[in-house]
DNA sequence: GTTCTAACA
DNA sequence: TGTTAGTA
């Protein structure tokens, strides 16, 4: 058999995701200390990713060239799994009804209510540039 | 040759 | 973060 999901396959080492992502070998290692990605390891210790961690990294560059810390991106990354989740769970529910991708505003809001939530307006160490983008 | 950890700048 | 040292 197998893996449940491809995209969870460990298939690539650090040299290969750190060109697909633009990151160095440094800052990928430096992320997976800060637990926002965690690759499986091969017998001799080498760090194998998938294609979900390369997805994953790819955003992580994305927010970090936003000026969004480690910090802020882990609480937009915890959103994204939460919409895994519930997206895993209405299709067990309701499998033969039409699935709808959340819209953009919607998007904005869930942000929105996460960032307030960790009060990051009390809090200028979880943001280091801008995120109006967040909610507008 | 590549990757790993730890450490220094 | 970049880079280097000593390994596996």
């Amino acid at each position: 058999m197998e893996y449940k999901d491809r995209k969870a396959m460990p298939l690539f080492p650090i040299s290969i995701v750190s060109e697909l992502t633009e990151l160095s070998a440094r800052q990928i290692r430096y992320y997976e200390e800060k637990s926002l990605v965690t690759p499986l390891r091969s017998e001799g210790n080498r760090r194998l990713y998938s294609f979900y961690d390369v997805d994953r990294l790819i955003e992580i560059k994305r927010l970090i060239d936003e000026g969004v810390n480690l910090a802020g991106i882990k609480q937009v990354l915890k959103l994204k799994e939460i919409q895994i989740q519930e997206k895993q769970v209405t299709e067990q529910q309701k499998p033969k009804e039409q699935k709808r991708d959340l819209t953009e505003k919607e998007l904005h809001e869930l942000l929105r209510r996460e960032l307030l939530e960790s009060g990051y307006l009390n809090n200028s160490s979880i943001i280091q540039g801008e995120l109006s983008r967040f909610y507008h």
